[in-house]
DNA sequence: ACCTGGATCTTCT
DNA sequence: GAAGATCCAGGTA
């Protein structure tokens, strides 16, 4: 495992949208006080360094941004819409600015505490967006700056190589839509389900 | 200081 | 298909 933890360093080390692509079928989990909730990523979407109109990090200089350029393997967390906690995964390679943003997870571990947070009767409507995941396991804007490679309560494990992987542009965004930085595994029912057509196989 | 626009989700019609 | 909830950063003044 400290072999698998090893790989995973690796990979969030090299280019933001190959990690994007590598963190499918990897599983995010939280130990809260609740218990254990965990998923395995199944939709990702990568947001590059100053040349990407639609990265935070060309679009604000915070302090809190500036963790894209940060150590890969941070957790950088962010409100979206006055609302939602959003988690991103830093991956760049080294002197880089990127992170992956988590967009969903298929429920693993801990699927009573998932209904509970999320009041939602489908395990369908748990985690199939960035939003629904972080309410699901529990995960907050304190969680920022976690090394999720550190074996603390929030952490990513390795996973076995998602073997069919779709690609399509970024959703939710305004600027730079048809760069294909969006990835999902194929036919998984707990990809968001918002604007799933008009994606094409690698 | 004020205004605007989001990497969204839910609950309506 | 549309809009409300609700926060924060950046731009403009």
């Amino acid at each position: 495992m400290a072999t698998r933890q090893r790989s995973l360093r690796r990979l969030l080390s090299g280019p933001t949208e190959v990690a994007a692509r590598g963190l499918l079928g990897c599983m995010l989990v939280h130990e809260s006080a609740d218990g254990v909730t965990a998923g395995r990523i199944v939709e990702t979407e990568a947001y590059l360094d100053l040349g990407d109109p639609a990265s935070h990090a060309a679009m604000f200089k915070t302090p809190a941004v500036a963790i894209m350029s940060g150590r890969p393997g941070l957790a950088y967390v962010y409100r979206s819409y006055g609302v939602h906690a959003m988690v991103n995964v830093v991956a760049h390679p080294p002197g880089g600015t990127g992170a992956v943003l988590i967009r969903a997870l298929e429920p693993i571990e801990g699927e009573v505490l998932m209904e509970t947070r999320r009041r939602m009767g489908s395990a369908l409507a748990w985690c199939s967006g960035p939003g629904k995941l972080t309410q699901a396991l529990a995960i907050g804007l304190d969680a920022h700056g976690t090394d999720l490679l550190a074996n603390g309560p929030l952490r990513l494990v390795a996973g076995p190589q998602v073997e069919h992987v779709m690609v399509s542009g970024r959703i939710g965004i305004s600027r730079a839509t048809e760069w294909p930085l969006r990835f999902w595994e194929a036919g998984n029912p707990h990809v968001s389900a918002h604007r799933r057509g008009h994606s094409f196989a690698e």
